[in-house]
RNA sequence: GGCUGGAUGGCAGAGUGGUUAUGCAGCGGACUGCAACUCCGUGUACGCCGGUUCGAUUCCGACUCCAGCCUCCA
């Protein structure tokens, strides 16, 4: 298994630090708004490397966290005028409803940060006793970033560099303006805890690292997340977690690639973000999968109808195949399970995955129109193998049908004209049985005809 | 300005020191009463300039352009 670390900037043999066990680590959501596409690409990759590394034997623990508290979501309920936790709560149900229709597995843990005050405290304490980090005046508890050596590494950032960057908050409670806040103080009115520094609640980036180190150990296999994330909320995990545990924190950093339109980052600072259900208002989650699994999980993908129509249409070249035949296991040649499963050990590479998936989906058509063909041992092995990207878990002709969509008339009435083209056909009628295929393809019904008979898909 | 990553055929998108990615679209053929689905065949594609090499899209160097991060952001 070779996985490319952020850290090294290199792909590297994959080595768990416990035999057969993999500990990960995502950064999930901040509960303030809806999920957009590019969550939907960092929930995605990592439910795509979780079944590919169970599906090789690891015993996969995977934890994805959820920031229920800062400053924004204390914005947004304001705004709303509702409490925080009514707020968070529908975020949270809303993400869980999301990530269900993308296909997308539930992490084994998905730790709130309201609930880890405790341990947060007891970190940032922890910090503050070895000299890392300080109490200011004003109720802040600020991270010492000078004090840590290893400052900048899985950045490659010099810290005197990034000093004369004019962009950085200066602020007199700080000794340094590169310092980052680790507690901050209420406001009065604000939603707050208690602690040993005042009423207040914890940093953004102190919460990954205390949920991260609670439910992992001190050092864990991999850590995960956007590809914003590696600067600064990273580098900040880094110097918090082996600054209080003095131990190595992570052995492998994976970053997903962003997502743009038109070849703009999308971004909710940006404001030109989609969120999942608007979009899976109009297309079916799957092409969405599909659109996100097609390219490399590290390169950068621009979101378009095009790319959507694209995904469509490739995903109809598999459901086409799969359509008619009542998968079975069986014995097929395993050259197709050997290049998908050598692509992904190669750092998940699931679109050389998919050329694998099309190779047998022409096998597999080959054996439907073979009398003597294997067809239900291959459509099988195409299914099995579409499982560990979430892939192909529809009925062929549900998607093919688009039930997404209404019908433009009933399956019944559907039916009914099949029936009538059929008997015009049979009394060689072709004029009339041309005019009721016409009449259905205006209404994006087309007709497929084989040796089984007549079926019939949605033309979306 | 600093740090990362990238530039592949009409589009999307992998990969490789010499031999087919893959999908969509196109073209020719087969199947079909005609279509759809499907099958077979079909593309001197690797940003630019040098270098290494018998040979480079693939390695090295310069250049141009693009994107991300450097500020809350997946």
């Amino acid at each position: 298994m070779q996985i490319y670390n952020t850290l090294t900037r290199r792909k590297e043999a994959f080595v768990p630090l416990e035999p057969g066990k993999i500990r990960m680590y995502v950064c999930g959501m901040t509960v303030y708004d809806y999920c957009h596409l590019g969550h939907a690409r960092v929930m995605v990759a990592f439910d795509v490397i979780t079944r590919f590394l169970r599906e090789s034997g690891y015993d996969v623990t995977y934890v994805r966290n959820i920031t229920d508290i800062d400053d924004k979501i204390l914005r947004r309920a304001e705004e709303n005028g509702e409490p925080i936790q009514a707020l968070t709560h529908r975020m949270i149900d809303a993400m869980h409803e999301d990530e269900s229709r993308l296909n997308v597995l539930r992490p084994d843990q998905e730790p709130r940060a309201t609930a880890h005050i405790d341990d947060i405290v007891t970190m940032i304490t922890t910090l503050i006793d070895k000299g890392f980090a300080y109490s200011a005046e004003n109720g802040d508890v600020y991270y010492r970033v000078r004090r840590f050596e290893g400052y900048g590494k899985l950045n490659n950032r010099d810290l005197d560099e990034m000093r004369s960057g004019a962009r950085i908050d200066v602020d007199e409670h700080k000794e340094d303006p590169l310092d980052f806040v680790l507690w901050k103080a209420a406001k009065p009115g604000e939603a707050s805890w208690p602690s040993p520094w005042g009423d207040g609640r914890p940093g953004w980036h102190i919460e990954c690292s205390a949920m991260s180190t609670c439910c992992l150990g001190n050092t864990f296999d991999i850590h995960g997340g956007g590809p914003d994330l590696t600067f600064p909320h990273h580098e900040n995990e880094i110097a918090q977690s082996e600054a209080a545990t003095g131990k190595h924190y992570v052995n492998t950093w994976m970053h997903a690639g962003a997502v743009r339109v038109d070849d703009e980052k999308m971004s909710k600072s940006l404001g030109n973000f989609f969120t999942i259900r608007e979009i899976l208002e109009v297309h079916d989650p799957e092409v969405v999968r599909y659109l996100l699994v097609a390219s490399h999980y590290r390169s950068p993908i621009n979101y378009s109808l095009a790319a959507l129509t694209d995904s469509r249409k490739s995903l109809e070249r598999f459901y086409n195949a799969l359509d008619g035949v009542t998968p079975e296991a069986g014995t097929v040649d395993d050259r197709f399970a050997r290049r998908f499963s050598a692509a992904m050990e190669d750092d998940f590479n699931t679109p050389e995955a998919l050329a694998a998936l099309f190779d047998l989906t022409r096998e597999l058509n080959r054996a439907k129109a073979d009398e003597a063909g294997n067809e239900s041992a291959l459509a099988y092995e195409l299914k099995r193998l579409g499982a560990v990207l979430g892939l192909f878990a529809q009925h062929p002709a549900d998607f093919l049908r688009g039930v997404q969509g209404e019908l433009p008339m009933s399956e019944t009435e559907i039916e009914a004209q099949i029936a009538k083209r059929r008997d015009a056909k049979r009394a060689r009628d072709f004029a009339t049985a041309d005019r009721i295929r016409d009449e259905l393809a205006a209404q994006g019904i087309i007709l497929k005809d084989s040796r089984e008979g007549t079926t019939w898909v949605v033309d979306r």
